[in-house]
DNA sequence: CGGCGTATTGATACACATCAATGATTGTGG
DNA sequence: CCACAATCATTGATGTGTATCAATACGCCG
């Protein structure tokens, strides 16, 4: 059989989770409808009651809070072969937007569909919840992050995050970069800082030979430094996990 | 019928999940061993491959973040009446730790059955999984919060919070305090700042009339102005929810 | 009583914010 | 294809919130 679409998504449960055949083609034929989104777009607002999640397959998506002055923190991304918004469907009503950072393309899944399969198959039903959970890992190291860092550790930080997600999306290249399509400002808006001092810690990091970020492209030119730089360790983001089977 | 000590883990699902009669015994009838727990101590390391949840029934347990030189940041705290680490069912190796920030006592209740009773009841795992959505919600809101707010909008924004989550617990007095054994460090270790820094903003928000803070006793002096201050919006707390049907 | 964690306070240093201005890009309609 | 607007990137000057260092006082427990 030819891998539809959604054969991405049972990849990236299968990064974590063990399912059987039935629930793969259960996730496979799933109803999903593909959408091109043009970037500054909200695809979620704040307070929604939702209906529908996104897989992402090309592009950025940003999960956002913000004060009611405006301002605005990214507190989480959702890079190509991720779901961006998989927990809307266990508590619909948000309290985060989600945000299209550069032109993307999504599959949409209703939540009434996600929320059936998981009902039928405890197994999807927990690969679901792991995914929730391996998504609070990051949230809590960028807690930390955000916290205890100096910008250009946070900064360092942030790439070799990002360097590990691309890699393990298939997208990183042999020389270390990737695609990146974001402005200044929005770099900012993840570490926690004004675009001005984002700005600076970015050319530090260029001028010091860590890595060159443009508006598109990342491009780490030492990764072991930047790595030191930012005190980084994998392991929260359960990558390289031993698949852990359905039921404990 | 009497009602066990379990009875209170039903209550905090019900508080957001309609559970069928026959899953709320489900949940009475799960295995669980009470526990004393003294202070200063690891309940969970980080790294560890973890096989039991704690229903928190006493007492106040924290989840930290820790960078190599031992920096430590409070990514999360759990009061009585809520679960404190339940999402690692799903997920059992951990990247942060939990810490039993002041005598507490906790059900103990192994991830072998809690992943069984989710997986013969589809309800339970969803209410589950709701439980840890509801989780990342506070942790977005926080990441927001120690980006974006200066220290006493922090501190007032956590008292806001904390205030809410002890009245749902039924723990808080009609003169709005609450009892709060931390340590300023805690406080510090929670708002992201300097122990001296901590200290610093507590005797502000004293002198300014808003709340008095002692290492036992939190005592809100003026609920309306730390609302204003903090710029506080309870909704991403989720307690007042409309209660969301089990499958949708 | 002594010892140790905790709280408090002051002096100083620095990372980052803010304000402001100028280039560089990108996009868009005439 | 150019002109114009809008957004984004870059840089400097200045201000401020918080960190850091250091000392003292307090409270609790053995």
């Amino acid at each position: 059989m030819s891998a539809g679409p959604l054969q991405k998504l049972v990849d990236r449960l299968l990064l974590r989770s063990v399912l059987s055949d039935e629930e793969q083609q259960a996730v496979l034929s799933l109803p999903c409808l593909e959408m091109d989104l043009s970037a500054k777009r909200d695809l979620i607002a704040i307070g929604d009651r939702t209906e529908a999640s996104y897989f992402v397959q090309t592009g950025l998506i940003g999960r956002f809070s913000q004060g009611r002055d405006g301002v605005r923190q990214i507190v989480a991304l959702h890079i190509p072969g991720e779901m961006a918004d998989l927990c809307l469907v266990a508590l619909p009503k948000t309290s985060w937007a989600f945000h299209v950072l550069s032109p993307s393309t999504v599959l949409k899944i209703s939540h009434a569909d996600l929320a059936a399969i998981g009902d039928r198959y405890p197994g999807i039903a927990l690969a679901f919840w792991r995914d929730c959970v391996a998504d609070m890992a990051v949230m809590s190291e960028w807690i930390f992050g955000i916290a205890r860092r100096p910008a250009e550790a946070k900064l360092a930080h942030l790439l070799c995050e990002l360097r590990c997600r691309y890699k393990q999306a298939g997208l990183l290249t042999t020389d270390d970069s990737f695609t990146f399509p974001v402005t200044q400002m929005q770099i900012a808006e993840v570490l926690g800082v004004t675009s001005v001092h984002a700005n600076r810690t970015i050319r530090s990091l260029r001028e010091r030979g860590f890595a060159i970020i443009t508006g598109t492209l990342v491009r780490l030119l030492d990764v072991p430094g930047l790595i030191r730089l930012a005190d980084f360790d994998a392991s929260y983001l359960h990558l390289d996990e031993r698949k852990v089977s359905t039921v404990a």
